[in-house]
DNA sequence: AAATAAATTTAGGCAAATCTAAAAATAGTT
DNA sequence: AACTATTTTTAGATTTGCCTAAATTTATTT
């Protein structure tokens, strides 16, 4: 498999999250910065090796063999975040760009002794489930913070953006994984919530609080 | 830099150490498992980047610039050799393909964090120098034991054929890195020899004894 | 100094991954 | 239902890295 293949497969599997009837040509190519015309030869040969199943305008989706493609670079990617974290001292928002590379490196040896380096680690830097050598993943039973109830107590356990600017502003508020959340009061005019943060008092825009996954309690 | 130049620039970094006045294109292309008119077109590429000085039929060189950037590389390589040994405990035989990889790792931060980690070292697991990231290293006095005088302490501090067969014959015999070395005789016959390895008696052919490099004391 | 052998380069081609521009299919809108 | 806009695919090129086969240059023998 390709580098410029498994890229294709991990776009695919994650668009597929929010569109699991079928991920649109156009989607792919804007994830991936690429051209549509680009888009439609890859998938061609995607469909070639048996890793999507496609049929012409109707979008794509990941047969079982492309699925299990996907988690194994989704596993590689989210281990090695967890190592430049953990292990190098790297901060969670100058990551995802290494990772992006690391991912791609072949030895299942490597990541097996990774794992185990890093005492299996269920979740990345950023909240996100590790899957295990099989696929496997705990889905946690997550919600975000903007469409929660008020005066409830919520641990912060995720990030839906988990682009370099976000991670920033989360860190300029010191908010990080783990935090406990209440919300105290919601704006009817622009939804912002006044929320009190590890005992501290913030307010957070609606673009912020759906960004934000928490769990009760 | 692709990947591909970077292999190229490495490998024409090693047979220099060999053949210092020029690389022919018949060794690149006999390391690199290619054929000759491809590493003809390679080396007129590298050539126009500036990378090495190169002359029909007359073999090719590196310039700075390209000896900086195969420093690096070579950096990079042990670097991570010694990451897979020290914090994963691979053997020193199973490394060799998977740096060959990481190597090819962009990010500056990445190798200098690593280094950190790693404590800094000077050797990689083969006992060969890791530059530092100015490209500058310490290169250990030493000679391969083949040719070394008869009675004297030695200490084994390198492989010259770093290859995992080889490396699971010392294994076997178990001959590691910083072992104490006495040649007690050299037959006239093979030059084959007696040696006293951490106090044990064993007998090494000639085609052992031209692959480790020993130093005095 | 020829003749032969070996090494190297050139010529022409191929596959992967991308692009632009044009054509075709689908979706949305009067 | 017909028209328009959007999405997607096709056609034709380009770049990178590689190949085979043939030509050329350099090295080695007679
Ligand atoms: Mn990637
Ligand atoms: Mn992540
Ligand atoms: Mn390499
Ligand atoms: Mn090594």
């Amino acid at each position: 498999m390709t580098i410029s293949e498994e890229n294709y497969i991990k776009v695919i599997y994650h668009l597929a999250q929010v569109s699991p009837k079928g991920v649109s040509t156009n989607a792919i190519a804007g994830t991936l910065d690429t051209k549509a015309s680009s888009v439609t030869d890859m998938l061609k040969k995607l469909a070639d090796k048996n890793w999507v199943s496609y049929q012409k305008y109707q979008g794509v989706s990941l047969t079982e063999s492309g699925l299990q493609k996907a988690k194994m670079i989704v596993r590689k990617h989210r281990l090695w975040e967890v190592f430049l974290v953990e292990k190098l001292g790297f901060a969670w928002d100058e990551v995802h760009e290494i990772a992006e590379e690391l991912e791609h490196i072949q030895s299942e040896a490597l990541i097996s002794k990774l794992d185990d380096f890093l005492g299996f680690p269920t979740v990345d830097p950023h909240g996100d489930p590790i899957p295990n050598a099989k696929g496997e993943m705990v889905k946690e039973e997550r919600i975000v913070l903007s469409e929660a109830p008020l005066h409830q107590a919520y641990r912060f356990i995720g990030v839906k953006d988990s682009s370099a600017g976000f991670l920033q502003y989360l860190d300029k508020q010191q908010i990080a994984l783990g935090a406990t959340i209440i919300i105290q009061e919601r704006e009817d005019f622009d939804a912002s919530l006044s929320v009190l943060i590890n005992d501290k008092v913030l307010s957070l825009s609606q673009k912020i609080a759906e960004n934000l996954f928490v769990k009760q309690g």
